[in-house]
DNA sequence: CATTCTCGAAAACGGTCGTTCTCCTACGGT
DNA sequence: ACCGTAGGAGAACGACCGTTTTCGAGAATG
């Protein structure tokens, strides 16, 4: 009879897939090696995912999720919508500090499987569009323009890839910086028109 | 005897890989592919490039010479550093409209063989600190802070991957307005700092 | 105790990939 | 005309991957 454990047994291979997927790329990953990482027999591996897409979708999902709820959880606990914004670089910060950083995971995958697979493209897309609304509520908080959401885009998506491609986490402070201006300058101009 | 192309087969082979390895992704391609694509036959192909790893890295590096020449042209046709500085934005908005388009070639192998290749990761690297060695001249030039030079790094890079993620060139104006934005004020602070 | 069922370990299968090898054609030199 | 060679087309090879199947050990049931 089935234990306990089957929700068990999914987030065991979810935790080892996305380990896998995110550190050494999608390809580069065979299911064996995530049977070897999880210790879940192969057998119950395709009872639970039945193919490799689903579970590259399941690890994309998850992750996708877990994201964006840390990142609110981290920038929320700041009083003004201004000082959020900026949070979200420190946040960027630590994210980019942590062993085994490898930037982006949508991005990376977009690039890797983004023209092949319709699904993996749809994901990375929806990804980067809620972290965009994530922005533009806090920028809509801070009675600013709205391009500036645009702007702020721009910068976080920017210090992900230097920062995974140059090995440091400096490209989140640079970001921190540049906000800072592109707010001020935003605010100054919501001034000017009044 | 060995007629006079064997430069002209190198060509035809590189032009195959670049637009199957940045279409599809490097893992996504087989040699077999490249041989239909360049019509140059299995034997030859490894008698010009012994390994699909050496054809990868030939791949990268006549990129990134050709991609960094084609912005340095366009560029620099422009008379002031700060006008040099925009057209780079200029720049990026027509690479985004190119059909075909599909993010930074360098971003995109990164992310899927980085972990794996140390080659590809060090040409990546190298790519990105040409790219911001060139911005920092620019910078120099136009007598503004050399922090700017990582800011505009940011805008560029993030306008690059939201292009090819989103599948609109927009990011490339927004980028455009950040930067202009950010020049006047590292401008301003030179300004006051003396 | 005998039987059935469950489940994990690993072999097996079909396909693909990078790479090499075979064969056949066609041509150059004598 | 003959032979030697170069070169192309594609078969072949070994490795690996995603997926399925086999097999045997052990628990549950009567």
């Amino acid at each position: 009879m089935s234990e306990v454990e089957p929700e068990r047994t999914e987030q065991r291979i979810l935790d080892a897939a996305e380990e896998l997927f995110y550190g050494r790329g999608i390809q580069s990953v065979g299911m064996d090696a995530i049977r070897t990482a999880s210790g879940v027999p192969l057998k119950r591996l395709y009872q639970t995912f039945p193919s490799k897409d689903t579970l590259v979708e399941a690890y994309l999902r998850r992750r996708d999720a877990r994201w964006l709820r840390d990142l609110a959880q981290y920038s929320d606990t700041y009083d003004s919508p201004e000082q959020r914004i900026l949070a979200v670089f420190d946040w960027l910060f630590l994210w980019f500090s942590e062993q085994g950083f490898r930037g982006c995971g949508f991005i990376n995958s977009f690039g890797e499987l983004g023209a092949t697979s319709q699904t993996v493209a749809d994901i990375a897309k929806a990804h980067k569009d809620a972290f965009r609304r994530y922005l533009a509520d806090l920028v809509a908080a801070a009675d600013a323009p709205a391009w500036l959401t645009d702007q702020l885009v721009l910068l976080a998506e920017g210090a992900m890839t230097t920062a995974a491609i140059s090995g440091t986490p400096e490209p989140a402070r640079h970001a921190k910086d540049a906000a800072r201006t592109l707010l001020r300058a935003a605010h100054a101009e919501v001034v000017t028109a009044a």
